[in-house]
DNA sequence: CGTAAACATTGATCGATGTCAATATGACGG
DNA sequence: CCGTCATATTGACATCGATCAATGTTTACG
């Protein structure tokens, strides 16, 4: 047995890490959209909104969403107009009132890109 | 009719949003959990990371996560140790190097979070 | 030991984000 | 119109987190 394949042999037996050239599946746009949507559920008081309106078998008007919470008036409208723009929930205006809607297999969907190719 | 019965009416016939008390599906508790799970998962570096441990049939060397993502190493060692501590992946050192493979159902586990109860 | 390689930690920077008080907008009733 | 109620926006503040250069730690090998 020559010298080169002594060489070769024990590379290969020293250890099995020979770093192949991997290729992300998720491409730097499509990981940037994924991610804000994931964002849009990275916080608890937006987790509660959300699990909230999802939970109900109807639409939920947003006065009924302050409370629950435990935040400000404020903040809960920032939190639903960020799940609104992540695609998390939909919205209608009647009379005065906002009502809100969880859209189905959103998270799903979310979850979902991360497996299929 | 009475006076009282005609007031109920028109109460409700004028809106027919009665905030009801609703109380969140998730404790605070739970959606501070929950939504850490979601954080580990609203970075696009992060994201590719993990997609690319995921769509691995077996494990990936920490040493060939670092050129696909296009950070620096001790960056992708951070996100690495965010995924991990979310616990949506597992890690085994042999000798120098450092095993990777996601946990599976986990991304699954944190979706099903916000529908069942 | 000493050196090299793989991975982790530290420290600093800087932009993103959650929060609220104050204020604005928009709809309804009188 | 005017006042009230529901919701949105603004501005300010504090905290968090992504990032990297520099450095530390661990492992393997001779």
């Amino acid at each position: 047995m020559g010298r080169r394949e002594l060489e070769l042999i024990s590379v290969v037996e020293a250890d099995e890490c020979r770093p192949d050239r991997l290729h992300p599946p998720l491409s730097e746009g499509d990981a940037a959209r994924v991610a804000k949507g994931f964002a849009a559920l990275a916080d608890p008081a937006r987790l509660r909104l959300f699990s909230l309106i999802a939970s109900q078998p109807g639409e939920v008007c947003a006065c009924s969403l302050v409370e629950p919470v435990g935040k400000s008036q404020p903040t809960v409208s920032h939190h639903l107009k960020v799940l609104y723009e992540a695609g998390l929930v939909e919205r209608e205006r009647r009379g005065s009132w906002i009502w809100y809607r969880a859209v189905p297999g959103k998270v799903e969907a979310l979850a979902a890109a991360l497996s299929s190719p």
